[in-house]
DNA sequence: AATGAATGAGCTTTCATTCAT
DNA sequence: GATGAATGAAAGCTCATTCAT
C-alpha cells in the first residue's frame, strides 16, 4: 500500500516492483556496467575486511566505492547479497587454491607438508573474510551452508589423500581415513583462524612444523629416516 | 560494543540519572533483588541461545524473565553487559569442568583420552554461548579477549600435561610441548565447535576415538601395548 | 539478517522480533497511553483529512500529535494501520448515525426524506476521510472491502425501507427493493461524494429536494396530496 | 502532482537538458518516432490498468513497451503526464460514445433506456482508468477537473435531454433539470463504478430495468401504457 | 533517437535506553 | 524497586528523472 521504500511488511499489493529485480537478476548490460559492478564487489570486500559484516553499513560500501546510494541497488539486492557474493569468491579462490598439482617424487611427508602450506597460502589472504562468514554464518543458513561446504571439501581432499597414502603404504591401513581428516582438518583450519583472523603471532615455520608432524604421526607416517610403518620397529636402528 | 547506531537517549547526550547508575553500580541491596537479577540472568541466557546475540532484543529478555522493561536496567548496563555476564558465567564453568581430577592409576593414553572426554562434555552444555561468544568477539575486543583467554587456559594446561608426560618419560621429549598444545587444542576445539555448535551430527566413540589417537601419536605416546617411547626399541634416544 | 529497521525484505531470521507486535496488539496498559493512543488516532485523522493519504508521512502525524517518531510505533503497526483504524471509525460513525429512529407518524414522503437527510448529514462530517477510503481502496483490499461493507449496509437498509412501504401500501409493489435500493443508494452515495468529497457547491435544501423527489417517485410513492399508488388516477383532483 | 517525494535530479535542482526538452515540446518528427510515442502510450495504459497508478512504476511502463528507460522521456514529461494523456483519451473515447445519434421514432422511455445504454456501453471498456482518475484525482487538480468536467457535460448533456423532453410535454416540466440530471447522473456514474470497477456482479437486465425506471419515474414519463404527463389524470397542471 | 547506468532525496521502521510515576 | 511509555538516531531501499554515449 505504501509506495515508499520503507513500509517493509505488510505490503498489501506487490513489493519492489519485479521490474528492478529483474535487472538486477539480468546482471550489467555494458562493459561500463559490468566494471562498475566489480568495483562495488570491491569497494564491499575492503569494507567488510575494515569493519565486519554488522558495522559496515551500505553507506559505507558506496562512499568506498564513490558511487550514490542509488547505485548500489543497481546491482545488489542488498547487504547481505554483496556478502555472499563476496564470501563466494572467497571460497572459490580457496579451493582453487587447495587443488594445486601435487610436487611430483616427494615424499609422503613432504606431501603432507605441501598440502598444509598450501591451505596456509589459501587461507591468509582471505582470513578476514572467513572470519565473518563463521560470524554471518550464526545468522544466515546460506552462509552457514557455504562455511559447511567448504570444510567437507577441505576434509574429502584430506581423506581422499589418507586413503591414496594407506593404498601405497606409506599410511596406517587402520586409521579411520575419514574421521581422521575430519579432526586434522578441524585442527588445520581453526589454528589458521586463531593466527590470521584473530590475529595471534605465531611463527610460520614451527606452525608448519608442528601440524605437519602431527598430521604424519596421526596417520602413522614412518618418521624421516624410518620405513613405513607396518614394518618391523627397527626403524632408528 | 553495541553494533546497533541509535545513540539511544532522549536528549542528545546525557546518560542515566545519578539514582539509577548507582543502583545498578550499588548491586542488589535486598535477596529479592538478587534474585530478580539471577531470574534476569538466566532469562537473557535462554533468549541468546535461541535467538543469537544480534537477533536478540531486550525486549524479549524481559519477556521471558516476566519483568518490564525499564527493570532491565536496574540490574544491568547494557544487553552486551548481560551478555558479557552470561558469558563469563560460562567460561568458568567450562574451567571448572576442566580442572577436574585425574583419574588416578591411568596410564598415559587412558588419561589423554579423560582429558579429552572432560573437555567435551564441558563443551557440549555451553557450545552455543561459545559460538555466541566467537561471534560477538567479532565486533567486541572484551568479548575476543574473553575466548582468546579461554584457549590460553586450555592450551597452557594442555602443555603442562605434556611436559609433565615428556618428565614421566611416556611422551617423546623432542615435542615443543607449547606449540603442540596450541594445534592439538585448536583441533579438539573446533571439533567440538562443529559437532556442538554447527551441528554436524558425529558419532560419540568416533570422535574420542579419533581424537584420543591423534593427540596421543602427535606426543608420540606407545600405541597400546607398546612400552613405552624411550624404553626398548628406544626410537628417539 | 541486517539487524536494522531498514532492511525491509530478503530478512532470514526474524522479523519486528515479535515482542514489538504483541505488545501493540495488546494496547495500552495505562489511562496514559489510552490517552496517548487516542491522541495520536485524532491528529492522524487531521492530517490524512488535510493531506490525502499518499500524501501524508507518519512524521506529519507525530508532528501533530507533538510525539516522538517511535512512540507512534508503539501503538500502530504503520501508517496502514492507523489509516485502517480511522476509517474504521468513520465507517461505525455513519452507520450509528443511519440507524436513527424514525419519526413518529411521518408521512412516507416524509420518512424518505429524513432517511436521506440522516444521510447527508452522517456523510458530511466524514465526506474528507470517505474520499480517502475510496483512494485508499484502490490499492488495499481490505479498504475496498470496508468500503463495499458500508455501502452494502445502507443499501439493505434502504430496501428494508422500502419493503416496509410496499406493505404498508405506500409503494409501488412491483419494483424491485433490492436493485431499487442499489440504483438510489448509488445516487445518493455519490452526490453527497461530489458535494462534500469533491467540494462541488450545491444547495442544501435543492439536493434534498431532488433526492427525495426521485426516490419518492422512483418507488411509486404518491405525490404529496395525492392516494397512494395503485389506486385511481384521481391523486390531484 | 507526482505524490513521490524524491527530487529526482541528479543535482540538487537543474531540469532536463535543453536539447531534451525541446524534442519533447517538438513531438515526434518521424513517423516511426509517432509509432514509438502511441506504443508506450498504450504499454502505459495496460500497466496503469493492472497496478494502479502508485503503484505503477516507470520501469514497468518501459518493460511493457520493451524500450529503454530513457526513452520514456524522449516522448513524456513524467509519469503524470502520461497518465494523464491516458485518462483524457478515456474521457475523449466516453464523450464521443454518449454523444451517438438518437434512435429516431422511439419513445421517451425508449430514449431515456437508450441513452442509459450509451452510458454503460461507453463507461464499460473504460471502467478500470476511470477508477484511476478518480483516485488520482484526489492529490491531482488537474485530474481533478477532468474528472468534473465528464461529469458537467454528461450532467449538462442529462439536463438537456430533461428540457427537450418537457419542451415535447413528455416530462413533468416541474421538475428542475439541471439539479435532476445532477442526481440522476451520479446515480448513473456511481451505479456503473460499482458494478465495473469495485466489480460488484450486477445483471446487466436488472441494471438498466432499475435505471430506466428510476429516472423515467423522476422526470414524471408516463408509465409505458399510460398517456403522457400533463394529459388525462393530469396532476401537474 | 535510443540506451541504460547513475543519482539521491526521502520515507518507514526498529530498538536500546531513559525517566516520570 | 518496579513499571511501561517515550525517545530519536540510524539505516536500508525505492524509483522518478537525468545524462553521457
Amino acid at each position: 500500500m505504501s509506495p515508499r521504500g520503507g513500509s517493509p511488511m505488510g505490503r498489501v499489493v506487490s513489493g519492489p516492483s519485479a521490474t528492478q529485480r529483474e535487472r538486477r537478476d539480468a546482471g550489467p548490460a555494458t562493459t561500463k556496467g559490468r566494471q562498475r559492478r566489480t568495483e562495488i564487489l570491491a569497494a564491499a570486500r575492503r569494507v567488510f575486511e575494515e569493519r565486519g559484516f554488522v558495522e559496515t553499513r551500505v553507506a559505507d560500501i558506496v562512499a568506498a566505492a564513490q558511487v550514490a546510494q542509488g547505485t548500489f541497488y543497481t546491482y545488489f539486492d542488498s547487504k547481505d547479497a554483496v556478502f555472499a557474493e563476496v564470501a563466494q569468491s572467497v571460497i572459490d579462490d580457496m579451493l582453487a587454491g587447495l587443488h594445486a598439482p601435487r610436487r611430483p617424487g616427494a615424499g609422503p611427508r613432504q606431501r603432507v607438508r605441501d598440502g598444509l602450506q598450501r591451505f596456509i597460502d589459501a587461507f591468509r589472504p582471505n582470513a578476514v573474510i572467513i572470519g565473518l562468514i563463521e560470524q554471518v554464518g550464526t545468522f544466515t543458513p546460506e552462509m552457514r551452508r557455504l562455511r559447511l561446504a567448504l570444510r567437507e571439501s577441505f576434509v574429502a581432499m584430506s581423506a581422499r589423500g589418507i586413503v591414496r597414502m594407506q593404498t601405497e603404504g606409506h599410511a596406517d591401513p587402520d586409521v579411520d581415513p575419514l574421521m581422521t581428516a575430519e579432526v586434522l582438518g578441524a585442527m588445520v583450519d581453526q589454528t589458521c583462524y586463531v593466527w590470521f583472523s584473530l590475529g595471534k603471532e605465531f611463527d610460520a615455520t614451527e606452525v608448519l612444523d608442528s601440524l605437519s608432524l602431527v598430521w604424519s604421526r596421526a596417520i602413522g607416517l614412518p618418521e624421516d629416516g624410518e620405513t613405513p610403518a607396518g614394518e618391523p620397529g627397527d626403524a632408528a636402528t
